[in-house]
DNA sequence: AAAGCAGGCAACCGCGATTAA
DNA sequence: GTTAATCGCGGTTGCCTGCTT
């Protein structure tokens, strides 16, 4: 096996460090299905793979799982991340769970190399967030009025389509935080450690809606 | 065509928190 | 209550690739 490893692997105290090799991610993802995630440490001696704990979970968290999303970040997600970031700063891992299929590690590379170096890039963004926001905004007024419409003229309103009628009603009283003012959420001077559960909860429960099928996200540029 | 450069990202490291013995 | 093992997180490093000169 080790003749096969390439790039800059190597094998220091008797682990291998550096790139994952295809078999490497085979045993690691047999050992997964067998064992259940945990018990890092446990996967060598059980697969004769020459790698840490450490590493074999990082390798499953950040690659091998199978319920990451793979493909770019949207631009819903970025601003996800760019709100979330404002409020909470460089909790990367509390960030990635309001964005299910992303892993801390991929917001944090991707914050990095776009945001970190320049606000230019974070005020296109934003611009990017208000547009859609602009977009969703009208989208939901008309919703709005077309369920009052419905309200006061039809018996039957809610047999037809009953359940789009519910959650559009559910995001029209719902919606008024991140669409405040036209402004980002994330611009609260409220540090993450004043936040309440409540709070808590809230950006949670938001951060998972928000994370609904994209619909045709602009390409982003940068 | 080749060299240099910068961006993107996978993987490692160190450390604090948690759990088990 | 203490210690060791394990886990999880954020910061950092370094390879790869594509673009520019």
């Amino acid at each position: 096996m080790e003749g096969q490893y390439y790039g800059w692997g190597t094998i220091t105290d008797g682990w291998r460090k550096g790139p994952w090799t295809p078999q490497e991610d085979q045993l690691l993802i047999e050992h997964v299905k067998l064992h259940g995630e945990g018990r890092w440490n446990s996967v060598s001696w059980l697969t004769g793979l020459k790698r840490s704990g450490k590493s074999s979970r990082l390798r499953w968290v950040n690659y091998l799982r199978p319920d990451l999303k793979r493909g770019k970040i949207t631009a819903k997600e970025e601003a996800i991340i760019l709100e979330l970031h404002a409020r909470w700063g460089n909790r990367w891992s509390m960030i990635a769970r309001s964005l299910p299929g992303r892993t801390d590690n991929e917001i944090k590379n991707y914050w990095r190399t776009h945001f970190k170096k320049s606000t230019k890039n974070v005020e296109k963004a934003r611009a990017r967030y208000l547009r859609l926001q602009q977009e969703q905004k009208q989208q939901l007024l008309l919703c709005r009025s077309n369920i009052m419409k419905e309200e006061t003229s039809s018996q039957t309103q809610m047999a037809i389509m009953p359940k789009e009628m519910e959650e559009m009603t559910f995001l029209c009283n719902n919606m008024p935080l991140m669409l405040h003012e036209g402004g980002f959420v994330g611009e609260s001077t409220t540090s993450s450690e004043d936040r309440t559960s409540e709070e808590e909860a809230y950006y949670d429960t938001w951060g998972r809606l928000w994370n609904l099928d994209d619909m045709g996200d602009p390409t982003l540029t940068f």
